[in-house]
DNA sequence: TTCATATGCCACCTCCAGGTTGCATATAAG
DNA sequence: CTTATATGCAACCTGGAGGTGGCATATGAA
């Protein structure tokens, strides 16, 4: 187990690229948007203030939460689907990961430029 | 001008969406990451080490430089990347605003259900 | 000058993401 | 029981994403 931050990246960076796949939609990301609300809601619901079909948004819903943003839970006739906070933290963490990757690498290039 | 952070997130969407768009293909969050090392690199250097074209590389590059993440430069006979940090923070500071929108939602319930 | 290297541009191919319609089914409401 | 609502599933369509190869061109090296 390398503790270079770097391997550690890499070896994430397929699970994470499905996440930024899955937010870069703007449909994906508005269903997000409206989720993040805190209010569970139905796919009826999250179909009703947007100009596609119940079976586009639902197929929407699928790929995020296969991505792990977000996740659903059966109730009577209709499908809650609520924000998984979990991914949020791990996209979080990566694009913190690689700023600071990148801020080192400028630091010691700032440093090696003075010395 | 609203101060709603709902209206500000939704205004940002489009580009953000772009942003995780370009994010959200392994090939390129690779190219994100060997870029992250600081060193400026040729489109030829950053084929190197992958098993694709550099034709494939260059388009990918050029996606990642249509949506903020990347910026080029021509130096004699190559053209030279690096990461753009500007968008990093814009990607930052987009995913904590989701995230801080959900805490606060999620204490709202909170409160209420325990009022 | 001549040769090798680094890119850009273009045509072309294949496959899947994003949408739609239609039909079946389960559950709530009257 | 009958009707309306909320979803799931499957077939189908279309455009663009991701790759390739070929050829032209600019610049560094011998």
């Amino acid at each position: 187990m390398s503790r270079n931050p770097l391997a550690r990246l890499s070896r994430q960076s397929d699970a994470t690229a499905t996440v930024f796949a899955a937010l870069g939609d703007s449909t994906r990301l508005s269903l997000v948007l409206a989720l993040s609300r805190g209010n569970r809601q139905s796919i009826a619901q999250l179909t009703e203030s947007k100009p596609l079909t119940r079976q586009a948004i639902s197929k929407h819903l699928r790929i995020l939460e296969s991505a792990g943003v977000v996740s659903s839970r059966r109730e009577g006739r209709e499908n809650l689907f609520a924000l998984n906070p979990i991914a949020l933290d791990e996209l979080r963490s990566y694009v913190e990961q690689i700023s600071e990757q990148w801020d080192a690498s400028l630091a010691r290039l700032k440093a090696f430029v003075e010395k």
